[in-house]
RNA sequence: CGGGGUGUGGCGCAGCUUGGUAGCGCGUCCGCUUUGGGAGCGGAAGGCCGUCGGUUCAAAUCCGGCCACCCCGACCA
């Protein structure tokens, strides 16, 4: 793609359309009389002789996608690069997503029983060792400290990859009894693995991510609590507050957590057709507890190794609501999460305006809508609509003058499109209304985008040639692991195994399961 | 590690072929006019051209070494 940069204004004339007009919603029939067009020059229109075009606020998805969601994390101020290859500095705005997914998430973490706890980021080396797998899936991505206060230690460090070993280390020392189970810890922790191909938020060295660990007296137990988190934690928290239509499922062995007996995930596609992987939670079986002599006391006076879960979800879900979201004109954040679900714009400087928007705030405000005041007049109106649009706040409620003078403010809708004036009686009225139907449009797009570009195939061919533009679905009978292997080549993976209803397969091996593939970030 | 590419103000780039002491867009700062969809005009600040060496009266430009970064093939949240 490097070849393609190019400094020839000509070159605009190339750019796609604006997106089409937005469908449905009562909004509408005001909307499309007063919305200005978003870009002065449609598709293959030369750009009129005297006035220069205007570029496009991001390059558009469908010239280039890495390039749009770079532009995008600019732009939005969401995140910069840092200085050393594959960190991030995570920026405000960027960090205040990040904080309501958290919210969000150790909600439904505590809901179901786990307590936060923390952990050391430093690691013996030796600690990685004790489990082999672990050992073998980590040990590329380690970064090793040797050196430290000014003489080379004795036993290296390395910082945490994730933390079963640390965290067994001390579970071997809590867990005494039976009844000392279950034992459900969760961790808010930032981790570092290795990155050789960094992309922010999707996969950077240094992470920031929670990571639960578990420690349960039966195989059952251990098994019920892996799929409980993943389908009440992960899955309802997905679909509920990010509005991505994930599919949770299982992963085949040669996808599978280093060190897991088994792993579930969340794939949700993106808006390119490539799948993200949102959330693994694992069943570790008895793996780590035999490595680390994690035992207790049945009732019956037997020593038993407990059996165990993992789990964990990342900022790498900031990559997945923005690629599973966002168009051209930036992000769109579902209401649910969003930081700011809706701005008060002061269109211009105006004693009585300015007065107003921190009314309506305020009413807002009281209503439980999450919002904000943009009485920046000293910058013109139109460069903060753009910002706010690029930031996807999901309604922006502007007001002038003109529409002082006649009691009402325009609401601009970021989701669906479009704007409409509303009375002042009916505002929060209609800001409630509008968050929620958006929450649904997104969740709707989602899963509908997803199942128009999912394909059901019967073979490693046809598998191959719907990767291209989405996901594939083929009878895990049908592919097996040589299939898996033949579509690897292709930089083709089993994302996950499902059911045929949308179940969860019990074992890689359950009669009737259906593999999706697809390629992946 | 194998293949391809790039290093020039904060960001994005031109200039290199044909050596003559650096320019454009965006951003930043100041002033005035503006503010209903990325504002206009005027002014200003900011770069020893990745690095070391060579050729030359003269190097961003030519030659060589080194370094860094980016893109495509093996892992992962």
């Amino acid at each position: 793609m490097g070849g393609e940069r190019c400094g020839n204004p000509f070159h605009l004339t190339a750019l796609p359309a604006p997106r089409p007009e937005a469908q449905g919603g009562a909004l509408d029939a005001s909307a499309r009389r007063l919305r200005a067009p978003r870009f002065p020059f449609p598709r293959h229109r030369p750009v009129r002789s005297g006035a220069m075009a205007k570029a496009p606020v991001l390059t558009p998805q469908s010239d280039d996608f890495p390039r749009w969601y770079q532009d995008l994390i600019n732009k939005a101020e969401l995140a910069d690069n840092g200085p050393v290859r594959g960190t991030m500095v995570v920026r405000p705005y960027g960090y205040s997503l990040w904080e309501r997914m958290q919210s969000e998430m150790d909600d439904r973490i505590k809901r179901a029983g786990a307590d936060n706890a923390y952990f050391p980021l430093f690691i013996p080396q030796s600690y990685l060792s004790r489990e082999a797998e672990h050992v073998e899936g980590f040990s590329p991505e380690l970064a090793v400290v040797t050196h430290a206060g000014g003489k080379d230690l004795e036993e290296p460090v390395v910082v945490r990859p994730t933390s079963e070993t640390i965290i067994n280390e001390y579970f071997s020392k809590w867990v005494q009894s039976y009844r000392d189970l279950p034992l459900l810890i969760n961790q808010w922790a930032n981790v570092v693995r290795w990155e050789l191909r960094p992309r922010v938020f999707l996969r950077t060295t240094e992470f920031l991510w929670q990571e639960g660990h578990t420690a349960h007296a039966t195989f059952e137990d251990a098994r019920d609590y892996a799929a409980k988190i993943h389908r009440e934690a992960y899955e309802d928290f997905m679909v509920n507050v990010l509005a991505l239509s994930v599919v949770p499922g299982r992963k085949t062995k040669a996808e599978r957590f280093a060190g897991a007996i088994n792993t579930l995930t969340c794939e949700a596609m993106m808006r390119d057709g490539k799948a993200l992987q949102m959330g693994t939670s694992h069943e570790l079986g008895q793996n780590f507890a035999k490595a680390f002599d994690t035992q207790y006391l049945a009732k019956d006076g037997s020593r038993e190794h407990v059996w165990q879960t993992s789990w964990g979800s990342s900022t790498r879900m900031v990559g997945g609501l923005i690629m599973g979201h966002g168009d051209d004109n930036g992000l769109r954040v579902p209401p649910r999460l969003a930081p700011i679900q809706a701005v008060v714009v002061a269109i211009k400087e105006d004693e009585g305006v300015l007065a107003e928007i921190k009314a309506i705030a305020d009413r807002l405000s009281a209503a439980g809508v999450r919002v904000r005041v943009d009485d920046r007049t000293d910058t013109p109106f139109g460069r903060r609509a753009v910002d706010w649009e690029l930031k996807g706040v999901p309604l922006r409620i502007e007001l002038g003058p003109r529409d002082l003078a006649e009691g009402q403010a325009v609401v601009a809708r970021r989701i669906p499109g479009g704007k409409s004036p509303v009375s002042f009686e009916k505002l929060t009225e209609t800001v409630l209304a509008a968050l929620e139907e958006d929450q649904e449009t997104l969740l709707r797009e989602s899963r509908e985008r997803r199942e128009s570009h999912t394909a059901d195939v019967a073979t490693v061919e046809e598998a191959l040639e719907a990767s291209a533009t989405g996901w594939a679905r083929i009878p895990w009978a049908t592919l097996g692991v040589e299939g898996e292997k033949q579509l690897a080549a292709q930089a083709v993976t089993v994302r996950c195994l499902v059911r045929e209803d949308g179940g969860v397969p019990e074992s890689d091996d359950e009669p009737g399961a259906i593999a999706v593939v697809g390629r992946s970030y």
